[in-house]
DNA sequence: TCGGAGAGCCTTACAACGTAAGGCAACCAT
DNA sequence: ATGGTTGCCTTACGTTGTAAGGCTCTCCGA
């Protein structure tokens, strides 16, 4: 018989691997160690010859992700770093934007790591690279990156996220709320109203949609070519 | 002898007073249900007669500091509602700025609760009112929230938040860092460098100072004078 | 005066979590 | 063979949120 190959030795990246599945599958609030472990037929504590503890399993869970946005730039950028600086930062953002569809959980993740992944500041350090590049002052550039805001990580920052979003979606209980809704914030419920998109459109959350990202890009890409002078 | 008054009763509004007391003095992480109920001279349980559990309470915390960014708007703007688009939300976005220099915290908790406060759906409703009296369309309207991201909020995105952060700082190792990161993010310290800024300035993190805030603000505001039209 | 109801708080207990400490077994070079 | 190293497991502890129920006041109608 062939080597029997009792099992593949553990490593960090398979539990990292292990990890990202499980959230994918599951959601973050499915990752704790022991359910990591199980996933990998593996006691809770053999995680620890591989990972400095649950907080750094989260980290390398955003290094990774981040890692990803650099090969889908890598894969969809290849040709023309010719371009002008909108076109490459839209790429940038547009790459960035496809690892979060994959990873839904991705954005709440980066946003709530204590400390800033180092490869954050890499994939951030391109960006100024790009903008100094197409003509803009540092002082423009920091400026920008503050404006792009979670753009730049390709989500938007979420403005609706009702209670609906996680069970129960009671037709009559809906339907009195938006009564009550438009009653109280009647500009807002006009502009919701107004503002029903594409369903084929991909979207995270209500809110964020593919084209509502590419608009405010370019919102702000038109505000910042005004201000390079 | 006067009433000795044996306590004051519980109260929702008395739990999530000490709970804004306890976060300001210790953080987030500080914010169990032992150590809240301790705090108010009660066993933990006991806030169960007046909260419906920790998620309840945070969404608590959440709605409180909305109210706070209320109360300052109403508090500064009393005088002039007839201002034009840009000096009202300016207004508005200064007075939510105040709150969560008050509460450091408050940046981290509005974007980590999984459904969003109903008292934020108002506070948008009146950035939407200001927009299109202002003679923005709705889709313009839509577009700008996006694009105002956290500052609508009062906080800018962190971009540094280095380790140091949280502990030590010692200078031989924060020096190796910076060679190491010269080097390998040439761009970003080339910018860090051209943007350190004054010491007095008001700052939420690294990088969200009062005058960044502002600056930001305008280069917005100025990319949606021109989408008016 | 009394007694019963209800509110308000406490006691006890449990499951799930992260993780410290140490044990056991298979492998490697000597 | 042998001694160390590596890789995984076992056990156990402290902390968390919270379910279930008990105790003790206060208040009110009879």
């Amino acid at each position: 018989m062939a080597a029997k190959k009792p099992r593949e030795p553990l490593s960090r990246e398979r539990a990292l691997a292990a990890a990202i599945a499980l959230a994918d599958k599951e959601g973050i609030p499915a990752l704790t160690m022991r359910r990591i472990a199980t996933e990998l037929g593996v006691e809770a504590m053999s995680l620890y010859h591989h990972l400095p503890g649950k907080e750094g399993l989260l980290d390398g869970l955003a290094e990774a992700v981040i890692a990803q946005i650099e090969t889908e730039i890598g894969r969809t950028a290849a040709t023309g770093s010719d371009k002008d600086w909108r076109t490459r930062l839209r790429q940038r953002f547009l790459s960035a934007r496809e690892v979060m569809l994959r990873h839904p959980w991705a954005p709440a993740l980066l946003s709530s790591r204590p400390t800033i992944p180092t490869a954050v500041y890499a994939y951030y350090d391109g960006i100024i690279g790009t903008l100094v590049d197409g003509g803009f002052s540092y002082r423009i550039a920091h400026r920008a990156i503050h404006a792009f805001g979670s753009l730049a990580l390709g989500f938007a920052q979420e403005i609706f996220r009702p209670a609906s979003a996680g069970g129960n979606t009671d037709v009559d209980v809906a339907e009195a709320d938006l009564a009550a809704m438009a009653e109280a914030l009647p500009h807002l419920t006009a502009m919701v109203a107004s503002e029903v998109h594409d369903v084929s459109d991909p979207t995270l959350g209500w809110c964020d949609s593919q084209v509502e990202f590419e608009y405010t890009l370019d919102l702000l890409f038109d505000g910042l070519e005004r201000a390079r002078g």
